[in-house]
RNA sequence: GCCGAAGUGGCGGAACUGGCAGACGCACACGACUCAAAAUCGUGCGCCCUCCGGGCAUGUGGGUUCGACUCCCACCUUCGGCACCA
């Protein structure tokens, strides 16, 4: 018997797979289509545990699903642009596109190594100019259906990374990819108006049945939907001017005691200039608005307030009520204007107490004391009925909401409206390494899109590799000076690019044709494969790729490109790879890397170990010893492959058909059983593996009990090529070789997936445990789907149940048929 | 603060619709093989007791039920998301 040798059977196989393009995908509309895909990775160079932990997930499907006769497309490739390259072409004196082209090679040469079954002919990588080209008409779409706008505004920068970050990009005030606190700056940017369509994204997500409830929850809370009604107030002395407010109570508005407008509000300065107060509320603002959003939002800044000398009228009464500036207030959210109503709402209160503001109880609790403003200690922000509302007292708060909007449309004063948290997506970068977004500025004509033909705006590839950063495009200036596409003048390009999120944001599309060359995607190649049946990667794009991707669908969908909706119907969000308690990183010293596993054990060892020691979705602590008996189980399947073929061929065989080879066959079927729903029905790999290894110690167990030259050999040939197809989409290689030993005809992966039969599960008798008040006492054998009674009356025939049961009195028999007896006594 | 997920042996984890808690694997112990070691094979392995047998055990405390890891209520802990969103 020759061991295992994981390396030259890898080798072997991955060479021949690769020859014989074994797992290259064609439309067929004869068969049903599958498309397997995994979150495509940012070309670092280094395959890390967590690329290994998704690309095993994904092969086992994309394995499994051809074993099933599905159409299988499994695509990879590579999200190019981005900041690192720039930081590692300083590193290195190296131009970004050669260390990412190089990075790229390495990287595939990884995932070769892993065995995973990728169709490389769809390879995209979203860097080159055949892909940016689409990334940069697709923005050219956008900009074409009015949803791409530039606008001056407050925007996040990160100053390490010296460029805008959307607010998706911003983590608790720190830049998401290097963790440096992110300033304001009021600049002029592109945006896409993902924004319109915050409705459908919130709502969609109620047909995604396949997504995990927790990142449809966080999309839906980033979102942020909130229904209530924009109301208006006049300005004492400004008859001309309104302050628009939006509340989601406006039952409480007869206990409004102040107004809040943000220090942006255009109306601030109107009311004060030429007042006494003119000087100190323009300071504060100024000084506000030099402040991070993220510090004026924290919690722990206080709230300041600072009086504008201004009246507002309550619409509702005609209340006059003073306008303050705040800091707290924020411009982009609603209208910019805040009523308060310190009664019924937490900050509000605490804000009146502070600066000594009127409270006005009008939303009364049900079986309470009525309330009084003046000796509330705290804000009461439940239901109730209306207090203190004219014509409305009485009302539930319910009812009151509708009931105010209602009266206020009536008369012109408000309307119903609903507000979203989510924001316009900044896709502005200044950086160079990315898609230049297409637009051209003319001082006759303005902004100018670049036309279609002229696509695609090419990055110019001589970089300046001198200073502590690849200087943006506004450096060159034969890439900024242009002529314009209308009048033909001098013009210059716009400098920026655009937001990696961009290029992922429809790269499932491009797989689907990635050398079609008059199109982003052929839409009869698209609609064949899309939508992404089962997508996979981490829990860290939530909100990020996995919203603009939906928005990006919806919004081809739109312009009728795409019959899809949405992009991805089932996704899988894995857990992280953690060892000793932490997530691996070099500082802690914990890293494991692919690369020596693959080495050290072979990549069928590696991939099963990571599905073996915890379901998909959930965190997975690295375990050295956990991964040594993975290895051994291959070990024991190579030697029981390659032992029994030798026995095989040697030995005489019988025909025996007796308890040994009724448990074998019990054994198998049942495996064939459990790792079909486990794979299909659950994802859940490491129950399928542990059944594939109770199956191989059953086995092992038939070769014991059974003199070896009275195997049946029919029977154990048979449960050995199954055993062994069973184990395909977990440790391909091993099985492809143990496939070939045993005679197995073509290529494993090919087989067709083994059907278990129900009848092999049966069985002639049945162990039933006796319970006697719902406690163990005993256990016997019984004729499987013996009657109730006979059931009964065994049970109480049993020794020890007997002797238990004497002196009792025999309240209740429950019965379980093939599973107990419980018998109640008193 | 709000929203969500999860708590099971020494460890990773099983347990389908409420029906034998701890599958499978790791670690550990003992035995076989060996001059020896490795590899391999076999046996044992939740805790406690008076070890025949019994008691206690799925974060804690209650409840429903003949029967609860599973359902309900309250609480504790850990992790994740949002965090002045009007």
């Amino acid at each position: 018997m020759n061991s295992y040798n994981a390396t030259a059977i890898e080798e072997k196989w991955q060479k021949l797979w690769e020859e014989q393009d074994s797992y290259r995908s064609r439309v067929d509309s004869s068969k049903t289509k599958y498309y397997v895909l995994e979150m495509f990775p940012y070309p670092s160079g280094k395959l890390h545990m967590g690329h290994m932990r998704v690309y095993s997930i994904g092969d086992v499907l994309a394995r499994y699903l051809r074993m099933r006769d599905y159409n299988v497309i499994h695509p990879m490739g590579w999200d190019a642009f981005g900041l690192p390259a720039e930081n590692a072409a300083i590193e290195n004196n190296v131009n970004p596109a050669e260390w990412t082209a190089r990075n790229i090679e390495h990287m595939k040469k990884q995932q070769n190594r892993l065995g995973v079954s990728y169709d490389w002919h769809r390879e995209v990588n979203t860097s080159s100019p055949d892909y940016y080209r689409w990334s940069q008409w697709l923005f050219l779409l956008m900009y074409k259906r009015g949803l791409a706008y530039k606008k001056k505004s407050d925007v996040n920068w990160c100053e390490t990374c010296a460029t805008v970050l959307a607010n998706e990009q911003v983590e608790k005030g720190l830049c998401w990819r290097c963790s440096n606190e992110v300033e304001t700056r009021d600049l002029e940017q592109w945006f896409l108006r993902i924004t319109d369509y915050a409705e459908r994204l919130l709502n969609d997500l109620e047909e995604l049945n396949g997504w995990p409830e927790r990142v449809k929850l966080m999309q839906k809370n980033w979102i942020g939907r909130s229904e209530g009604a924009e109301i208006a107030f006049r300005v004492k002395d400004f008859p001309e001017k309104e302050i628009r407010t939006f509340t989601t109570r406006p039952d409480t508005l007869y206990g409004v005691t102040y107004m809040v407008l943000a220090p942006e509000h255009p109306l601030v300065k109107t009311m004060v200039e030429g007042t006494e107060r003119e000087k100190a509320v323009l300071d504060f603002v100024a000084k506000t608005r030099q402040e991070s959003e993220i510090d004026r939002t924290s919690e722990e800044t206080p709230k300041i307030g600072l009086f504008t000398g201004r009246n507002a009228i309550n619409p509702i009464n005609g209340e006059e009520v003073p306008i303050l500036v705040g800091n707290y207030v924020l411009m982009a959210y609603g209208t910019g204007a805040v009523m308060g109503v310190p009664a019924h709402d937490h900050r509000d209160f605490a804000f009146a107490k502070k600066y000594d503001l009127p409270i006005k109880a009008v939303i009364q609790p049900h079986d309470q004391e009525i309330l009084q403003g003046e000796t509330m200690q705290e804000a009461y922000v439940d239901e109730g009925y209306m207090i203190n509302s004219g014509t409305f007292n009485g009302t539930e708060s319910k009812e009151g909401i509708k009931k105010v909007t209602e009266y206020l449309q009536q008369q012109d004063l408000g309307q119903f409206r609903v507000t979203y948290r989510i924001r316009d997506w900044l896709i502005s970068r200044q950086r160079y390494w990315g898609g230049p977004i297409p637009i051209i500025y003319c001082d006759h004509c303005g902004t100018v899109p670049v036309p279609e033909s002229d696509l695609p705006v090419e990055l110019p590839l001589e970089v300046e590799l001198s200073g502590n950063r690849v200087p943006s495009l506004a450096h060159y200036p034969d890439f900024v000076n242009t002529k314009c596409p209308e009048c033909g003048g001098d013009a210059s390009r716009e400098t920026d690019t655009m937001d990696t999120f961009i290029c992922s944001s429809w790269y499932f599309l491009r797989f689907t044709s990635p050398n079609c060359d008059h199109a982003p995607f052929d839409p009869d190649d698209a609609d064949y494969w899309m939508p992404v049946d089962q997508y996979i990667g981490g829990i860290e794009h939530a909100v990020l790729h996995l919203l603009y991707a939906r928005f990006f669908t919806k919004v081809l969908y739109d312009a009728e490109m795409t019959e899809e909706n949405e992009p991805f119907k089932r996704l899988l969000a894995q857990g992280m790879v953690y060892k000793d308690g932490a997530k691996m990183s070099k500082s802690k010293g914990n890293v494991v890397t692919p690369d020596e596993i693959v080495e050290r054990y072979g990549a069928d060892t590696g991939r099963l170990f990571i599905l073996f020691a915890s379901p998909p979705e959930k965190d997975l602590d690295w375990n050295d010893q956990g991964v040594e008996g993975c290895h051994r189980f291959l070990r024991r399947v190579w030697r029981l492959v390659t032992d029994s073929v030798e026995e095989i061929a040697a030995g005489s065989g019988s025909n025996e058909q007796g308890e040994e080879e009724a448990n074998l066959l019990r054994s198998l079927h049942a495996a064939i059983k459990k790792v079909s729903f486990d794979i299909e029905e659950r994802f859940n790999f490491n129950t399928a593996i542990s059944a594939i290894m109770e199956l191989v110690n059953a086995i092992y167990t038939y070769r014991q009990s059974v003199d070896k030259d009275n195997y049946n050999r029919t029977i154990l040939r048979d449960a050995l090529e199954k055993t062994v197809t069973l184990l395909a989409p977990f440790a391909p290689h091993l099985a492809e070789e143990s496939w070939e030993l045993l005679g197995g005809d073509g290529s494993v992966h090919r087989q067709c997936w083994p059907i278990y039969e129900p009848k092999m599960l049966e069985v002639d008798q049945v162990e039933v445990v006796i319970q006697i008040n719902g406690k163990v006492r005993g256990r016997i054998n019984v004729p499987a789907d013996c009657a109730e009674e006979q059931l009964i009356e065994e049970a109480r025939n049993n020794d020890r149940v007997g002797e238990l049961l004497t002196g009792k009195e025999i309240n209740k028999v429950i019965t379980v048929p093939n599973k107990l007896v419980n018998i109640v006594v008193r």
